[in-house]
DNA sequence: GAAATTGATGTTATATTATAACATAATTGA
DNA sequence: TCAATTATGTTATAATATAACATCAATTTC
C-alpha cells in the first residue's frame, strides 16, 4: 500500500525526476508526455490504456490510440512507468533509473501494485539464466496475491 | 533448445500425461481439447491462439476464438500449457503437476522457450514476499534474451 | 536565415487479443 | 426420465495495440 501523505508530492516528484533524466540524456519530456505521465501518477494503482486515453480526451478531446501509446512507450524505455503484463496495465515506476530489474506484488483485493527490488532475487536469477547459458536481456516478475492490508 | 530426437514422442507422452491427470481429476479431455493441446504441441515453440484457431479451423472450419480460448482456459486450469503473458502466446508444459511455480528463458532470436524450474527462485520468492507480508498466488517469471544456441 | 533533416504529433484505418451472452447439444446423476 | 451440469456452437463486440501516412515543430547545416 502507499502511504503517501499528500499524493501531489509522488506526482510532483515523478515528473521532476523524469524531467531531470530527460535533460540528463538530451530526450525531451513534452507537453504530451508530461501529462501522460501526471494521468499515469493520479494514483499509486495501475492504469489501463485506454483508461488514460478517457482521461486524456477530457484535456484534449482529439486524443487517439496512437497518443497514448506513443507517451507510453517513450515513457517506458526511459523508465518513468512500467508496464504491467499480467494485467495488460501500466504504472508508475517509484525510482527510475536506478536499475532495471524489480518485480511486482500485485493485490487481487485492492489493485495495488507494490514494485520492489531485491538483489538476491537478482543474483538468483543471473545464476540460474548462467547455468542455462542464457543471457538474458529483459526480466518479467509479477507476482499476485492478497497484500498485508487486505490480508487483515 | 528442444533436442528431442522424434517429436511425436513428445506430443504423444503429453497427451498421455493429460488424459491420465484428467481422469485422476475426474475432468473430461474432449476431443477439441485433446486436438487443441496436440496443435499446441506442434513444436516447442509458443503459439498464438488465433494462429491456433487457423489450424484448428483446418480441422473444423466452423471454430471460432471462443472454441479456442475455452480449450486454453481448460488446459491452463490443469496445468497443461502455459500462457506467455509478455508475448501473449501460449505453450505446452513440459512436465504438468509437478508444481506450479516455474519459469520461461525467451530466446528473442529463435522464439524458442525452456521452461525451468528452480528452488533457489521459489525460495528466493517467497522469502522476499513473506518480507512484505504478501500472500503469494501466482507468479509470472518471464525472462527474455538469447539462448546458448542463439549466442554462438 | 533558408533548406534539409530529424523527431513528435495528428489522423485514419485496421490488426490483434479476448470475452459476453445466449442457444444448443451431450453427459451425468438422482 | 428428467433435471442439472458441463461442453460446445454461434453471434456479436469489447479490449488492446499498431501500421501507415500526413503534418508540424525543432534542430542542424550550409
Amino acid at each position: 500500500m502507499s502511504n503517501c501523505k499528500t499524493h501531489k508530492t509522488c506526482i510532483n516528484e515523478a515528473l521532476k525526476t523524469a524531467e531531470i533524466i530527460c535533460n540528463e540524456r538530451g530526450v525531451k519530456l513534452t507537453k504530451l508526455r508530461q501529462t501522460v505521465l501526471k494521468l499515469i501518477w493520479k494514483s499509486h494503482n495501475y492504469v489501463k490504456a485506454y483508461d488514460l486515453l478517457d482521461d486524456l480526451k477530457k484535456i484534449d478531446s482529439s486524443a487517439k490510440p496512437p497518443t497514448i501509446y506513443r507517451s507510453l512507450d517513450f515513457l517506458m524505455e526511459n523508465g518513468f512507468i512500467h508496464k504491467i503484463r499480467s494485467l495488460n496495465a501500466f504504472i508508475g515506476c517509484t525510482h527510475p533509473n536506478e536499475h532495471k530489474e524489480c518485480y511486482f506484488l500485485i493485490c487481487d483485493n485492492c489493485q495495488n501494485i507494490e514494485e520492489c527490488c531485491s538483489e538476491q532475487i537478482n543474483k538468483v536469477v543471473t545464476s540460474t539464466t548462467g547455468k542455462n547459458h542464457f543471457e538474458p536481456n529483459q526480466v518479467t516478475l509479477e507476482i499476485s496475491g492478497i497484500s498485508q492490508d487486505c490480508i487483515n
